[in-house]
Formats: structure tokens, C-alpha cells, sequence
DNA sequence: GTGGTCTAGACCACA
DNA sequence: GTGGTCTAGACCACA
């Protein structure tokens, strides 16, 4: 459900919040489903249980996840069920930018890159 | 020559970093061209000069770049002059997978995230 | 377990790095040791943390150290429980040409050398 | 005359003050003796002159050397032609010191260290 | 508790 | 002008 990169350099509870993000805003976690515990989590990727909780907490705060005393939190009401394609894209604009910035300096023609991209697609479907 | 962006969570330090092996690997930086200097490019991108010095001495470290005492830091010799198309698609693999996984989770399509890269190469040409 | 010279005109990251070397070579910290933390060496030597970091994150670098999330960092695998006596013998190796180029100059037989370097291994056992 | 390691840690400048010390004291170069000129130490070292000049100007300000307009500089009276034995020795006590400290560290015996100490002797002779 | 990043600022060595 | 070292101090991520 979570893939987590730890020498990607982006913060382990920022790659969950992200992630959390895109799955409700695709609806493949929809309105009232329940998220995996804590524990979980932690345990499947061999991280402090502090470190998911944090992320959890985040995203509780933005009101994206409810919390339930002794239950798993779920998503939280008013998303509909899946955001409209323009939000969801939207959400990954800033990584398509900066992916293509680096085609750029590697001096990569587009074409190249979208071989890539398509290659990465096959990769692990 | 740099973009960093502060806010992605990626160490700023980092950011250079992977630039500069990125610009050394297109050949836009060229075997004995000199680097733009620690102050220079702390001022341009209003950052402290050991954030920058620091990336400089992990390429000087690696090998890429080379150290003249009281003189510019110069692209290493051994470099060629560009990177084989293969060896430079390698530097961004594992963005591109990335994206692709972000988009998955999106559940965006193949042609969505095409249509995005795309956009993104006319943006800011 | 390690001896700073402030004004001995090494940088003090650089004196760490050697000192951690040789105690690693020669099994004194052997493979999975816990090094001392950062906190606790500056504090110890009243030095900046910055400048303890430093020298732990070049030892990163060259493979001699590993880091854990959250804990000390240790000594890597790979390294045997001691390196052979030539081995060691040559991590001190120049600084030992240095020390007899230096004797020459003073114009010194090796003796008097011989005799200061025995007086220098009883100084503190 | 004069050895210079630039990747020692040690600045270039204090290794030509420490090594005129030493040829002074032992009188290899006497009272009134004309050191080699600034430039011609630079040029033979491919360092630059403003490096030697230091060395000089401190050699000079602790009264072991003298100037004389448009002439080399001279080793200035009142050294005696050697210094004792003991304050020769006392020159490089801390460079003993650290060698030995440093073969502690690496777990060498005294007779470990005084193979390597003739050794290097006999190396350059 | 652990290490990492970044800043502002001083001062040094070298060209 | 160039890069390097060190400090004091804030704040972050992770266990």
C-alpha cells in the first residue's frame, strides 16, 4: 500500500502523508475506509511506530483522517469519492516539474524521457 | 544554473549536489570548466555559503570535482565530455519511478501523466 | 579515547578522523561497536558538535562507519577484528618520515631520536 | 633545503616557519647565513609567494631573521652557531609524542614503532 | 536519547 | 578574489 524510500531524503512521515493524499484523492481509499494501525505500518516497514503516528497526526489535523477511540482511524467525510482528474494531477505537477528540470541538465530530449516513464510503468505493475 | 527548492523536504545540500553531477554527466559542465563560486551562488540563491561548500566537498570527495587552492573548484578530468545516454537516463530512474508510482496512486493513466510531463517540458523551456 | 590538539594546526574534524581510524584498525573498536555520540565527544572535548559530525559523516563516506536512525552510529562490517601489523604500520607511516625529516634538520643521530621517542612512550601510559 | 606537504593539514606557512627553526638551530644555517629568496622557494615549491613572505615576516618578527633592503634575508646574531642538544630536542617533543600516541591508538609495541623509525631513516637519506 | 540541516558570523590559508 | 574551519544556536527527523 506504502512504499517507503529512507535514502530518498525526503522525511519517512512526508512520504506517508503524500501517499495517504493520493489514495484518498484517487478514492482507492474512500470516504469511512479504514487505515492500516499504527503498528502496522511500522512493523511491514521496519520503522518507529512515532514515525507513522506523526504522519497520522498530520493528516488528522488537515482533516483528511478521523481518529476513533481503540478503532483505526478512517478517511474522514466530504471527499467524494474520487477528486476530478485536475485535482489529482495537480498533485503530482511539482514532482513532474522537477523531473523533467532534471532531463533538462542531463540534457535528456523529451522523447527520452518519455521512454522512461514508460519503461518505469511496466516496471512493477 | 541551480534551482533549489527549499520547501521539497530534500536537504538543500543535496539538491546541488545532484545537480552538479547531473550538469557534469550532459557535459554542460565540461572536464577542467570551473564551478561557479561558494559565495556567488549562496548569494544568487540567498543561502549560507557552508550549505553550498558543503555539496562542493562531498563532489570533491566522490571524485567529480577538484579542489585549487585560492582558485574556483574545477570539473574533475575523467569525465568525457558527456555521459552515455544510458548512464544518464540511469541518474533519474528512480524519480521517474517515483512519479510513475505517484501516479498510480492517483490512479492516472499512462496518458494523463504523458499529457502532464508534456506540459511541464513547455513550461519553462 | 581520542586526543585533540587545537593548536596543533590540523583541523580538529581531520585529527577525529585518524584517531577513529586507528582505533579501528587496530580493534579497539571492533566491527558493531557503538561509537561515543556526537554530543558526548564535543562536550568532552569542548568542541563544537558540528565539528565531531563532520568528521563522523567523512567516516560515513568512506565506509568505515554505518549510521542508524535515531542511534549511535557504528563501527561498519568488513573491517576483521584487526588489521595486520603492516597495515597499521602504514597509517602512521608519514607521519613517522615527517618526525625523522624533522630530526634531521635539528641535525639529531638516531639515537637522540630513539631515546626522545622512548622517553615520549613512558610520558603516559 | 625545505619539505612541504600540502596535504598534511598543516599550513604551508607554518611548515616553512617550523623548518627554518629547525635548520637554525641546528645551525645549518648559521648566524648571517642568506636564506633562499621568496621567490625562488615559491617557484621551486609552486607556491605562491605571498605564502613564503608570511613565513618570513613571522621568522622575522620573532628576531630569528632580519631583513635588508633589496638583499636576502639573514639569519640574525645572537643564536650561538647549535643549539644544546636538549632545546633541539625539545623542538620536536610534540611530534613525538603524537607518534607515539598515534601508535597506541593502533596498537603498535614500542619495538613496532622503532623498526619503523629506522626504517624510515634509512629511507632518504 | 540519536544524528542532520541550516544560519549568521568570525577568522584563516592561499592566489 | 578563492575555499576551509569553527562556533553558537535553532530546529528537524527518527527511536
Amino acid at each position: 500500500m506504502f512504499i517507503l524510500h529512507p535514502g530518498s531524503g525526503i522525511p519517512l512521515y512526508r512520504q506517508v502523508v503524500e501517499q495517504v493524499r493520493r489514495l484518498v484523492a484517487s478514492g482507492q481509499l474512500a470516504e469511512g475506509a479504514a487505515l492500516p494501525s499504527v503498528r502496522e505500518l511500522a512493523l511491514e516497514h521496519a520503522v518507529n511506530p512515532m514515525t507513522i503516528s506523526k504522519a497520522y497526526s498530520q493528516l488528522e489535523a488537515e482533516g483528511l483522517l478521523q481518529r476513533h477511540r481503540g478503532k483505526p482511524m478512517t478517511v474522514a467525510g466530504g471527499q467524494g469519492s474520487q477528486a476530478s482528474p485536475s485535482r489529482r494531477v495537480r498533485q503530482i505537477e511539482p514532482q513532474a516539474l522537477q523531473l523533467v528540470a532534471a532531463a533538462r541538465q542531463l540534457d535528456l530530449s523529451p522523447a527520452d524521457l518519455a521512454a522512461l516513464i514508460d519503461r518505469s510503468w511496466r516496471k512493477k505493475p
